[in-house]
DNA sequence: TAGTGGTCTAGACCACATA
DNA sequence: ATGTGGTCTAGACCACTAT
């Protein structure tokens, strides 16, 4: 009431928020209506309307006139976090993801996963190094490493059947994300894990998450140069009709 | 007042960005408050408020409570088209920027422009290769095809004064983008060109910008892999507090 | 003091989906 | 027929800025 306060929509829709990441409601569950939420929580319709509006526009929810409002699958969550999954993207393409694991220990930071994760250099951290395969073909080569304090039972997970990304999010949403891209030349370990030629360079993607406003992860993705490429589109927000392209082929999207 | 027609709301952010890309409204220029709107356009408050908000949050202007609206400046803009200028992102680094035309020529579109532009192959094109310098330092070798129905006079331009890109958008508002990613090994003359190592890999960008809902230029991008590097930043749009890292240094940004 | 954006209300009409 | 989202109105109170 007082307007001092956080403003009733946003309440709304943090309390909606909430109950998505607390696993409440679930993708594809129906969320509240506006007239619900009008009786449930005493605001106006117009407020109401706001905060689903919002929802919808940062691609918590889905819309849909006469029908109702919910909870965005997870393909339009990973959207969101705009952090995709190589085994979704995978198999969007078609092929089959599998995973081989190189290592999996509690090291020491290095310096420069240190500054990234706001930690001392030589703090412990989870550290999994391992190798995705797009039909048997390797394709991506990640060292990530964990704050324990984020997910201290993250080795112990299989890796067959979840990425570590996917992983991650389920242990909290992964709320902010920065990526820096480069061309460099592997090191030898490196080209041979991915099969690939002399003289060929990798595609190196080095990604920060954060959750709870704290870096929580950072990992090396390295790409064989020959195999694998990024793509993005962007559209301004009013503009929804003109270009929709179809995917091209073997690439991993990023936006 | 017929609710079958298009939204008042989305008619008055069309006007009012109608009245920027025709220049009627500059960066940083003032933009009726939501009572003048209510006067002149006969709405309420609130579907103006709508339109002004809405314009905020795609970018397009700032708000300031207690003071006004206000078209917002090029930096932003170029945001919100995710075309950045090197030029720019050079200055901003507190750098020179400099360019040597290499080629500046009607050429026959090659297949794979072709594509991109959805013409014919041999379809006349408008052809420009360029070198930017970054303190005497060449950083990106550009090699852009251009619709010649698009900006008959872009090869009679100064691109010392202008970048192709910047050019390109005072022809034009580019609508779309779209870009690839990947990292290739240069032939000789785009390293000699370069000034690169040898076994040293380019981050190459291929990028297809739109207007009017149709592809009017295609640009290869070369950098190499040493000196260049492109970064990404997301957020969600709710969480604009937490984390605000500084620019970095020798780096491309992209979003 | 007057103007601005930020929010909120309690109604209203509409097109559309579902039952 | 009911419920849904989509939009719109004509007021209102607030905090803030500028004069």
């Amino acid at each position: 009431m007082t307007a001092a306060a956080i403003p009733r929509y946003r309440q709304l829709k943090e309390l909606i928020i909430r109950r998505i990441s607390t696993g409440e409601l679930r993708p594809r569950d129906r969320v509240p209506s506006e007239n619900e939420l009008v009786d449930s929580t005493g605001v106006s319709r117009m407020t109401a309307n706001r905060a689903l509006r919002e929802l919808n526009d940062e691609g918590y929810v889905d819309r849909v006139a006469g029908v109702g409002t919910f909870v965005a699958d997870f393909k339009a969550a990973s959207h969101v976090l705009e952090v995709r999954n190589i085994a979704d993207e995978i198999s969007l393409r078609g092929h089959d993801h599998s995973a081989n694991i190189l290592l999996s220990s509690e090291t020491p930071a290095d310096a420069i996963a240190a500054a990234a994760l706001h930690v001392n250099i030589n703090a412990p951290l989870l550290r999994l190094r391992l190798v995705h395969m797009e039909s048997d073909i390797p394709i991506q080569l990640e060292d990530r490493f964990v704050l324990p304090e984020f997910a201290p039972e993250f080795l112990q997970q299989n890796f067959a059947g979840i990425t570590p990304s996917a992983f991650l999010s389920s242990v909290s949403p992964l709320q902010e994300a920065e990526h820096v891209v480069r061309a460099a030349m592997p090191d030898e370990e490196t080209r041979n894990s991915l099969n690939m030629e002399d003289n060929e360079p990798c595609l190196v993607v080095t990604r920060t998450t954060w959750a709870h406003g704290q870096p929580v992860s950072f990992a090396r993705l390295y790409h064989p140069g020959s195999r694998f490429e990024l793509s993005g589109h962007y559209a301004p927000p009013g503009a929804e009709a003109a270009s929709r392209r179809p995917e091209h082929g073997a690439r991993q999207n990023e936006s």
